[in-house]
DNA sequence: GGGCCGATTGACAGCGCTACCAAACGTAGC
DNA sequence: GCTACGTTTGGTAGCGCTGTCAATCGGCCC
């Protein structure tokens, strides 16, 4: 005796060919590769699914093909307002595609990272995008054993597991610091949180900038692994001229520590950049806004997004890009915090 | 004779069930309802599971079971960064629980909101968080006719879809603008921009106050449809200055544009609060650093998303919460924005 | 007209899991 | 020991779609 199953109203794929007088098959092939129809069949399918207003059921799909059209992000944090351009990028280039964005947060920790590339592992995403390029050993075996393309973003290495999009944080922070030595600055401090791995990146660009010009002091440098937050600019700020009263300008690694400091220095009556200079990371919005308007290095985050989604997409579906590494650069911002003495 | 299929390596539950010697339907309730076995059985399974590293095929489960357990979010933008907490909070939230959040991007548009309402329909999601309660008719009817647990998050209204949580952002401009007139200013500036609906609500709540003390003038307001910006708080002001130049302060509907505003007066020599005192909305985190410190509304964006999440999920396995509508409510913080009167 | 080739179309089976019901297995009461 | 009842376990079928290969069709050349 047949079993009595509940039975969905949805419409099948198979009502769908009965009503276009095609066979289920031939249905199925107009939704995946409408090429492949003559037109006629292709429009009576057409029309008898927009009549039927049949949605594919892609569990089913999955299922059946083996695969899905889920792109895998990983991210390492949704409170940096970094994350959120890039994530901007990567949902407004996947937009009009077939394909659908699935984000997590690695919370900046390579384990959970290892984690959440096992589950996309078991699910067969299309494609994967991963954020840098410090992933565990297991990870990195993990991606590499799952036969989808897959795109490291925010920094570039030696050895991409697949494709890259990114740029060096080490050349940015040595321009940054090098426009401050132009500038006839000498007690440059240096102001870190967080400090992941492309952080780190950029504290090596300022040392290495401020060794060639013989003014390395490990006074000058502050970091903390605390999350970053405007306050804490302030704070560091404070802390680090307690340390080092002579500091004469500060590169601090991102905008909003930047801003911070900026107020910090307002709260005291220090002239910035009069007596001291500062100099941010990332060229947020607000940046150009600040009274002084504040000097920073742009980094071009949405583009990252929307370029590692269209190199993905296209190594998905066979036409892989010619550069598998690209390198979006970065552009230094010269603003008054730098360079207007008039305070 | 049989085709051939491309057999993935994979390991099925088939496998788990053959390794711990019980049938695969039993292996099955072991993942689902393990309380439903007896404890011998549950070690075996588990134990089996561990060995093989086994990892359910959910586009198979989904099929089975006629219900996947996705929570689809529909937010209206990525850029505002108020969502972004927000998330954050659905995120933390569901971490640990089976559900995968799948979320969306309406941008601003109710048309593009029903649109991804009807994609979500088709995946039967388990449960479902959407901005506001402006909807089309049609994704309210759409919305009545799917069997998942909803949130309508970001605000309160009189007719919930099913579940709500949120505050009145009414409330939260007539206590904001309420504060500066006890202050004893008289000439309150209104600065809106994006003027989505919930920032209609709080123009509602400054005219309210305003009218309540027969204060209101529409010369004071000044609104645009462009996206919220720092800069733009800048503009604003300087448009709203040329109009009405005998304001004494200014409710800004958000924190970005207070710091445009902070930023101009500072550029102009205007003292704040001495010439002209302002009000944020949302007390972002920088509110508190800025020199003045900026007096604003705190909303509770973070707890918003986590308690939309937590009572979705209690709903979804069958425990509804006893109140369907949450009120996060919101708190007024008093600065020096518009207190202090030494500049 | 026949044969050949590429373009279209179709038949069949099965992807991995769970809903449904039935059977087996306790356990308590008489 | 037997029945009654609840608990645990298993068998069967099928969720909706697509991979694989075979069959058919149409056009073209000789």
């Amino acid at each position: 005796m047949p079993r009595q199953r509940k039975k969905l109203g949805s419409i099948r794929l198979t009502e769908v060919a009965k009503l276009a007088g095609v066979s289920p098959i031939t249905a199925s092939r107009f939704f995946r590769n409408p090429e492949a129809l003559s037109p006629a069949k292709r429009e009576r399918v057409e029309n008898a699914a927009r009549e039927l207003g049949y949605v594919p059921n892609l569990a089913a799909r999955a299922l059946a093909s083996q695969r899905t059209e889920v792109v895998g992000v990983l991210i390492p944090s949704l409170t940096n307002n970094v994350f959120n351009d890039v994530l901007r990028g990567i949902y407004d280039a996947s937009e009009g595609s077939r394909y659908t964005i699935q984000f997590v947060n690695t919370r900046y920790s390579i384990f959970q990272e290892e984690k959440l590339l096992r589950l996309f592992q078991a699910q067969k995403p299309a494609g994967l995008i991963v954020t840098g390029i410090n992933q565990t050993e297991a990870s990195l075996n993990l991606m590499k054993g799952m036969d989808c393309p897959i795109v490291q973003i925010m920094e570039l290495g030696p050895d991409p597991v697949d494709m890259m999009v990114g740029f060096s944080h080490y050349d940015a922070a040595f321009a940054a610091v090098s426009h401050l030595i132009e500038q006839g600055h000498k007690r440059i401090g240096f102001i870190g949180a967080r400090m992941d791995p492309r952080v780190q990146r950029r504290l090596e660009g300022y040392r290495a900038a401020m060794k060639a010009a013989n003014l390395f002091d490990e006074n000058l440098v502050l970091t903390t692994s605390t999350p970053t937050a405007v306050t804490l600019g302030g704070t560091l700020l404070a802390d680090l001229l307690s340390r080092a009263p002579d500091i004469d300008s500060v590169f601090c690694i991102n905008d909003d520590l930047a801003l911070g400091v900026l107020f910090e220095c307002q709260r005291r009556g220090i002239p910035v950049p009069g007596r001291i200079a500062i100099v941010g990371f990332n060229d947020m919005e607000f940046m150009a806004s600040a009274v002084p308007s504040l000097s920073s290095v742009r980094t071009n985050r949405y583009e990252m997004g929307r370029e590692a989604v269209t190199m993905l997409i296209e190594a998905i579906e066979g036409r892989r890009p010619e550069k598998a590494v690209v390198d979006l650069g970065f552009e230094l911002i010269i603003r008054q915090s730098t360079t207007a003495r008039y305070s």
